[in-house]
DNA sequence: GTGAAAGCGCTAACAA
DNA sequence: TTGTTAGCGCTTTCAC
């Protein structure tokens, strides 16, 4: 049955020209007469000729694909969701082009051998990166490998030189700034873990906001983006600011642990205390009550990505990008 | 900076020994002398030598690579959670293995024009196919492309040679045998679209749970899987049915929109009615009160249909597979 | 057990 | 504008 596709050569000589004038046709290169690509088209068409990948890549030492690394040993459910929703931004893009797309989950020490395979062996011609650890390895290997690298967010050691983020500092303050709008006044926040740049610029966002409007920026509790140190942190904020009556989560999953402690200690909100996630995941909508959160362009992140990786194969100069945040609101401010 | 890779050839030199000898260590075969191979592997070794892969596939008419499809126009948070689980479990048996994963997210047309150019191109060596919709056109690309090809799922128009599939049938039945079980006599369901073969399944489940127990099944109502559905098959059901004090809806998406019309409307949670979902989303957990539900074994589903694809290109013959769901337990039941 | 050499199907440089 | 041909880096016969 699997009858062997048909080769460039066989084009060749249906139409009656040489392999040069069919490549040249294939690849739309100039010095062709209209007569040599019509007859080529035509064979194509007949022979229903695709081109040998393999062999194209061998010739031209192109690969025609880049890959999609993603480093997560996060909790499960954000991370997937995160992940789809990146990779369908990547994906609209992908399609826009003639490039395939990898994909390596690299979580575990087996996945980043394989990352390394694939980039020593220049089965890729780029690499876009989600490491959403800091001082991730793969990191690294990308960038020893020298192949050109697109970077999903920052790690604090060191920004890399093509990367697309989310503005964590600025959808922070936003969220901040509307509390204080709302007449909120004893604001605290439940930061994520202070070692990633996620982290790090939502707390900034939030000291931002509360000290450029006069307030205290006292009110602190440090969690890891888990909806369980939500809980935790959001217990030791009621013990030591009973007064607060705004919680500035860094996370929605923290900020369901929050609510939960809050529900538990009699808090109405958002009436008593206010709340505000960041990331809006599913679950952001079906909380009781729904949750106020900031909005990531994820699948945009996805998209510009890609768009910075292609620029590069073609030799252009891309900008690295901060794309911004929505503030999403809901019941729970 | 970007130099070139080490060949196969100077790594010959380099050991002292013919390119056919050094390509008999890296593939491993018989009839090499320790001596050779052991300064084969030095060689290797110190100029850290990785096989050209795009040269290899030429040679071998294998790509070493496989593809998963996934066609999918769902609504976007089911189908994205649904596929980050799948791509997990595919992911795990990959690593294990020197295939390299290609991912195509066929929506479009363009999506699919793609997908079918990958097929014809021979750019991968098999794939793995989660049509989300019935009659999908990928699914009949990959048949006629004669490319080893595992399904996700099943349609009823035909059965697919080789298929993964969760027991949609048995976990609603399980479901609403433990409605009976806790006394429940009048259940109704609410099914998913019914031109699927999950929504089907799940439907059978219910009808054979009921009438096996001497019960009615006639309190019926027809959704499509979405919330917005789920609501409205529940208004029809408590309009047509007042008595009813048990619902199984066919998905997750479709009970909790089932629970907002009960809340509505006044009934208990599960004190005046139970409710059961089907799936196992993140939503489920967070619902008012917590969902008990049917769990598909999605990761384990991407795990088995690599496992079988990977037999397939191994020329072993595979079985299909239907994997056993799980009831979980929560407050609605 | 080993070496030599003929491809795999395509591109690109060079000649014509 | 077109044809010819030498690779691209690997595998795999076939002799030895």
């Amino acid at each position: 049955m699997t009858t062997r596709p048909p080769t460039l050569e066989e084009v060749a000589q249906r139409a009656g020209v040489s392999t040069g004038t069919v490549s040249r046709v294939i690849n739309n290169a100039r010095h062709v007469s209209d007569k040599s690509r019509r007859a080529v088209e035509k064979a194509i068409a007949e022979l229903g000729y695709v081109p040998n990948t393999a062999a194209r890549s061998l010739a031209t030492q192109r690969r025609g694909a880049v890959v999609l690394a993603i480093s997560s040993d996060d909790p499960a459910l954000f991370a997937n969701l995160f992940f789809a929703e990146v990779i369908t931004g990547v994906n609209a893009v992908i399609e826009e082009t003639d490039l395939q797309l990898m994909l390596v989950l690299a979580a575990s020490e087996r996945g980043r051998s394989r990352f390394g395979k694939i980039l020593q062996s220049r089965s890729a011609d780029g690499v876009m990166l989600l490491a959403l650890k800091e001082n991730d390895p793969l990191s690294t290997m990308a960038e020893d490998s020298g192949l050109p690298t697109v970077h999903g967010g920052r790690s604090l050691d060191r920004t890399p030189q093509w990367y697309v983020d989310a503005d964590n500092r600025g959808g922070a303050r936003t969220a901040v700034e509307h509390l204080i709008a709302a007449g909120r006044r004893n604001i605290a926040t439940i930061t994520g873990e202070l070692d990633t740049h996620a982290g790090q610029g939502r707390y900034m966002g939030y000291r931002e906001a509360v000290v450029l409007a006069g307030l205290s920026d006292q009110r602190v509790a440090h969690g890891d983006f888990s909806e369980a140190s939500g809980a935790a942190g959001m217990k030791l904020l009621l013990d030591d600011h009973p007064d607060l009556d705004a919680v500035f989560a860094a996370s929605d999953a923290m900020a369901i642990g929050a609510l939960d402690v809050l529900r538990e200690n009699g808090k109405r909100v958002p009436e008593d205390v206010a709340v505000v996630g960041f990331n809006d995941v599913v679950t952001a909508r079906n909380t009781q009550p729904a949750l106020t959160t900031v909005r990531q362009p994820i699948e945009a992140m996805g998209r510009e990505m890609t768009r910075m990786l292609v620029r590069l194969l073609n030799g252009e100069q891309p900008t690295s990008l901060i794309l911004p945040t929505e503030l999403v609101l809901r019941a729970s401010t």
